[in-house]
DNA sequence: TCCGATATGTACGGTAGCGTATATATCGGG
DNA sequence: CCCGATATATACGCTACCGTACATATCGGA
């Protein structure tokens, strides 16, 4: 039928997201994609109607990665709670992620829809979040306490560029997890 | 000698930090501030050599404003230490301050140079915080733990988008604030 | 092998911003 | 009241990017 697809809707969503990750929305340019995807931005508006229809995508891609794709393969993999609350963070705060859940948080700033989409995967994450330390804890307001602590710490250290002595700071964030668990 | 001077260096600095704070360093465009300041970027180039010039005193500003103006301030209106650290985190994160404070973290991102001055000033808030829980606590490493929890729970309340079932965030805060008393 | 569909390349006009060169307006001093 | 200095305005060429229009290359099926 016809030639074939080199680069997908996928590539594009994916370069894009890295893109953001690395530069933030203003760095996902058509054509700087084009050309870390080697080719020109001719495809593109195949696919995608202008540049803010593949930032909507990105978007939804980034939304359906850090929350149910996170929990199929943390549930699907067991453990008890712990483990699992562990794990989920290690999923959606690692390597590529990471960059890019900065980046939209930053975004949101100003940005009312992108805060509405980050809401939605916020509260997922901190649910699980309460649902673990009201494992621990009897008192609600502790749980409360507790999970946004986490959830800050987990945030805020990768905008935090303060030394620690001696200590690394997975050290101190080591430190702060014993903390937590008093 | 010459034709009164309407937009000074402070100017081209103070609006170059503002448009910063919401809109992060690809927001400042010589010509966009040049029109939030009613003229044209024709002085623009009598004060600075170029843009990249204007984003260095920018943060040159942003770093006195947010280490020795705070504590000048702060010490010289006394007060025992609690009053003190509390008052310095008023200063440092109300207002003006805050959306400047958060973009140069994200910026800090993917510039190294920006980490280089987000480090110096970081550093200098959580020396100011050790020294606060240090009069409280003798476990030095109990005293990192907050120290770092306090601090990241400050910078990431601002990057996350939960709600709090029937909470405020306020309130929510209000409880870590209480937890890191006990 | 040739056709037609599809993906991609190329060319275009439009906008926004940079930095430079030059013109103009305005003020203080003589 | 005029001169010269200084701040600002205006005009320019350059680059990067957008979105559109159109050309071309490549593959699968008849």
């Amino acid at each position: 039928m016809a030639a074939e697809t080199r680069t997908p809707r996928a590539a594009w969503i994916d370069e894009g997201l890295r893109a953001l990750g690395a530069g933030g929305p203003d760095a996902v340019r058509i054509e700087s994609l084009a050309k870390a995807l080697g080719v020109t931005k001719g495809g593109f508006y195949g696919y995608f109607a202008d540049r803010s229809a593949l930032l909507e995508e990105m978007l939804d891609a980034w939304e359906r990665a850090s929350t149910n794709e996170v929990i199929e393969r943390v549930e699907s993999e067991g453990g008890d709670a712990w483990v699992k609350m562990r794990r989920a963070g290690v999923l959606t705060f690692s390597g590529e992620l990471m960059p890019i859940d900065l980046a939209i948080r930053n975004w949101s700033r100003r940005d009312p829809a992108i805060v509405e989409r980050l809401r939605r995967v916020d509260n997922y994450r901190m649910d699980y979040l309460r649902s673990q330390f009201g494992l621990l804890l009897s008192d609600e307001a502790e749980v409360e306490a507790r999970s946004m602590v986490a959830f800050a710490v987990m945030i805020g250290s990768h905008f935090i560029a303060a030394d620690h002595g001696a200590r690394s700071r997975t050290e101190v964030l080591e430190l702060v997890a014993e903390f937590l668990q008093t």
